[in-house]
DNA sequence: CTAGTACCTG
DNA sequence: CAGGTACTAG
């Protein structure tokens, strides 16, 4: 967000108007972590707001300059031809673009547009220089946008789990009395009765039946559990209860049976192996890229060691942002390597994050969200492995048959090697699945630009040739390309639609060029988008908007300036994304 | 020369 | 979305 709002100040320059509301309530610097979840999210929440939709209307064509941009314009028209555009928008885009075709290729400039010599910094420059604060200040400015993701991710989960229960409560009437009794809340209850009705759903069932197996096992929590499902008011608190119970079991287990097996033998590699590096090296632990390639051996103790360092690094942290975390988990790595070490520190605190974050962007194994995106991203609440991406020791769950050869793209085995102690370790060198593919475009929502360093320590479960590197890159470049087409379309239909201020113009969840966005990005409609994607989309929209008005866009080069500006509002993304069992094939796409 | 990006095409 | 090309920065 601080690029957000050091970015106001170059929108300025365009119009007068605040972009960012949520900026009034950023807090400078010195930022309390203690600060309460609730009060994260308002802020966020604030930003949500936004008129409707501009409406098409009829405008006369526009003159173009040169038929160059009418080449350009016929690319960009072709996709608004492929949407829903009311029909007195289809007469409008025709008299934008379909007058001249695209066989009438601009001839004199060939494929290229020259190059801009200078790299208009100076147009734009002034902007960007963010992160002026101290290193703990950005740490702090870290976490709070961490607990604002995961808080928002949890609204919106339980939105969603809430229009569940409202199908399923149509759906279910009948079945649904029975088991009433089985919780003591009211009968009118939704909480409650939804709870138990939607046991028959084969979807929701799941949900629920995990959430009552985890309260089970927990003494007097399973009473007290059921009880709370009857009277508590709403959703939340229950599906809150479930989430913490699940988390803390799952945390506990697989920390426990990951450090007891494979602690006491790698400990001394691993602890070498940071002292080597020092408490900075980060992302590229192990002997980098290139360096990568004895796989194909028989993986010896210390070649594990080098090749997971992950294992530890669950607290360690793996790039600059994961660095808030660091300092304690380094101090747990050095202090107590004990056998059994019990959870309850920094470890535990970020994996609880990331297990949450899990839960709440990948939506799990039942149908929370749309069928597709359910789909797609099913996990195994009972399986280690959604807590440690490529970390999996047999002791917590025996590798399947299903694991080893299920979900495989053909060209990407999966290596399973044993490591002493019986040890077995599924080493995911895989290409990219289209299940990175969906995590890539969700990432899209917070970085245009990632650097091909932030993709690597975003697909931890991604080996990283040259090939796959320049793939996800070209992925990004793809949405981008996606992205600034259509945002472009927009603004020129506002700008022919008769807007006037560039202010007026700004991305809100149900305007079109979201729901186009959002198609393309977050099909499932599984995932929120992060507000501060809006606040990207509503700027980019007003940039092109006001370069358009300008007549800028007779300069070939004239997105460049645009580009550049968007480049800079590349925000944080959550750590979520590192720990996602995204590397789990989907099945159907 | 390599990477990264944009642009165009299928 | 992948391929291919052109161009640039380092």
């Amino acid at each position: 967000m601080s690029q957000l709002l050091s970015h106001t100040a170059v929108s300025r320059s365009l119009d007068p108007c605040t972009h960012f509301p949520s900026s009034a309530v950023e807090p400078p610097q010195g930022y309390e972590l203690g600060v309460p979840l609730r009060e994260a999210a308002q802020t966020l929440a604030i930003t949500r707001t936004c008129g409707p939709a501009p409406v098409p209307c009829a405008a006369d064509g526009e003159q173009l300059s040169n038929e160059y941009l009418q080449a350009k314009r016929a690319r960009v028209e072709s996709i608004i031809q492929g949407m829903s555009i009311p029909p007195a928008h289809q007469g409008l885009e025709g008299g934008l673009g379909q007058g001249r075709e695209r066989g009438r290729e601009v001839p004199h400039r060939g494929k290229r547009k020259p190059r801009v010599p200078q790299q208009q910094g100076a147009g734009v420059a002034g902007q960007g220089a963010p992160a002026t604060g101290s290193p703990h200040t950005a740490e702090c400015q870290q976490l709070r946008e961490q607990l604002c993701f995961l808080e928002q991710q949890l609204r919106w989960l339980q939105e969603r789990f809430s229009q569940v229960c409202d199908s399923g409560d149509a759906a279910q009437t009948q079945e649904g009395a029975e088991e009433v009794q089985l919780l003591p809340g009211k009968a009118g209850d939704r909480v409650g009765r939804d709870g138990v009705a939607t046991t028959h759903h084969p979807h929701t069932a799941t949900l629920w039946e995990s959430i009552l197996e985890v309260d089970g096992p927990t003494t007097g929590e399973n009473e007290e559990g059921r009880g709370s499902a009857g009277i508590l008011p709403s959703v939340a608190r229950v599906l809150s209860q479930a989430l913490k119970h699940e988390l803390a079991g799952m945390t506990s287990r697989v920390v426990d049976s990951v450090l007891k097996t494979v602690w006491p033998k790698t400990a001394s590699h691993l602890l070498q192996q940071r002292l080597e590096l020092g408490p900075d090296a980060r992302g590229e632990c192990f002997p980098a890229g290139k360096g990568r390639k004895p796989l194909a051996k028989a993986p010896s103790l210390s070649t594990l060691g080098s090749r997971r360092p992950e294992a530890p690094s669950l607290s360690l942290g793996k790039s600059s942002q994961a660095r808030s975390f660091s300092p304690e988990g380094v101090r747990n790595f050095r202090q107590a390597p004990s056998v059994g070490h019990r959870p309850g520190s920094a470890a535990p605190a970020v994996q609880d994050s990331q297990l949450l974050g899990q839960l709440l962007v990948y939506t799990p194994h039942n149908h929370w969200g749309s069928p597709a995106a359910s789909e797609n991203w099913r996990m195994e609440p009972a399986d280690a492995r959604w807590a440690v991406t490529k970390l999996r020791p047999l002791a917590v769950r025996p590798l399947g048959p299903d694991m080893v050869e299920g979900n495989r793209t053909p060209l990407t085995p999966t290596h399973v090697s044993f490591g002493v102690d019986g040890v077995a370790w599924l080493l995911r060198d895989e290409a990219l699945t289209p299940g990175h593919l969906k995590k890539a475009k969700l990432m899209f929502f917070f970085t245009r630009y990632p650097s091909s360093a932030l993709l690597r320590s975003y697909f931890l479960d991604v080996q990283f040739s040259r090939c796959i590197n320049s793939q996800l890159i070209k992925w990004f470049s793809n949405f981008r390309e996606f992205y600034y087409i259509q945002v472009e379309k927009f603004a020129r239909q506002a700008l022919l639609e008769g807007v006037v201020e560039a202010t007026a113009l700004r991305v809100s969840r149900d305007s079109e060029l979201f729901r186009a966005l959002n198609m393309h990005y977050n099909k499932g409609n599984d995932f929120q988008v992060p507000s501060c994607f809006l606040e990207v989309a509503s700027l980019t929209l007003q940039e092109f908007f006001s370069a358009v008005r300008a007549g800028r866009d007779a300069d070939p080069s004239w997105k460049k300036p645009i580009y550049k500006i968007i480049s800079k509002l590349d925000s944080h993304i959550p750590e979520v994304f590192k720990a996602a069992g995204c590397s789990e094939e989907l099945p159907h796409n």
